[in-house]
DNA sequence: GGCTTGATACTCGGATAAATAGTGTCCGAGTCCTAGCGG
DNA sequence: CCGCTAGGACTCGGACACTATTTATCCGAGTATCAAGCC
């Protein structure tokens, strides 16, 4: 139960074209300014791009850039993007095994593990949907001041 | 970012061996109930000794038990116990590399995105640690009456 | 008949392979810019 | 001098290896049981 690290190259990502906004940004100059590699951090805003929160263009000054609003742009947005919105625990329905298997009518309910797996899971969505890029760059920029000039500046020089 | 299914199997023994319960049970029993590879078993249920949830014993007549009660033994005791406690979310503090590496100070405070990523852990943990096994079962039983009788028969059967 | 003792069979436990997903890399398709040429 | 055109360079995008983790399996260590032999 471990998750992707491009979830937090995508979250940074998405901090820094904020920052850079309007400018394009390409992903040579993105992964350099934390060190990252260059064409997996490609493969990931791929992923944003698919899921339609970053835009990307070809090109000489081509590169990436948020495709909306990043007050509309939730955690949970990026997180599936990267990771897929697929549920972590997975219910094979063992119950309908071996030779005490439940009913097909009494499986018409959901597997009660299951429910309390989905439940917690669902909980774990909505903390990552009440949160946008916004606001963390927001809290970000006031724990460091200056920053969004900063990376804006080192992003989009010459 | 999906779980083992191990956690599931485990969830599951742990509901039969509650019902078991006080009998032992070995592996061989407990994965023919639900058709599941016996060794494999083994495996998570070696995790749950060692998280102190189940108690073995070697030899004829040996297996698997309960280590304590039900009620208080909480899902995310199983989770832990066959995933580990780590958290899902890997931060690997990125924004100290690269050109505008954030100051070591600035680092005090734990990268924003980190803190949201484990907020929402922690929400789940939460879930997860509200429900017992012994809740399951309970509502297990009242969704398929006679299901605990039923597999404690199966499984201490001669 | 009861007790000791040895062998036996059954159990868990950790060490060992195969399969799958995550990680990292590469090269091709497309696009824009630039420089040269002709009008 | 201005417009056109061909070349080149830079970008993303998907296809291709490598590594780590999950999944599955096997064999050895330990223990209670059972049976036989002895007292």
């Amino acid at each position: 139960m471990k998750m992707s690290v491009g979830v937090e190259w995508a979250l940074h990502s998405c901090l820094e074209l904020n920052w850079a906004s309007p400018q394009l940004v390409p992903t040579t100059r993105l992964a350099a300014l934390h060190e990252l590699g260059a064409t997996y951090l490609n493969k990931q805003l791929q992923a944003l791009v698919k899921a339609g929160i970053v835009t990307s263009t070809s090109g000489p000054r081509g590169g990436f850039t948020l495709a909306r609003d990043p007050a509309d742009i939730t955690v949970l947005d990026v997180v599936e993007a990267v990771e897929g919105s697929a549920h972590a625990f997975r219910c094979t329905e063992i119950r309908q095994k071996g030779p005490l298997a439940a009913s097909p009518e009494a499986c018409a309910r959901p597997c009660q593990i299951a429910s309390v797996m989905y439940k917690a899971e669902a909980a774990w969505r909505r903390e990552l949907a009440a949160v946008t890029v916004a606001e963390i760059a927001g809290t970000v920029r006031r724990d460091i001041p200056g920053v969004d000039t900063g990376v804006h500046e080192w992003l989009t020089r010459a």
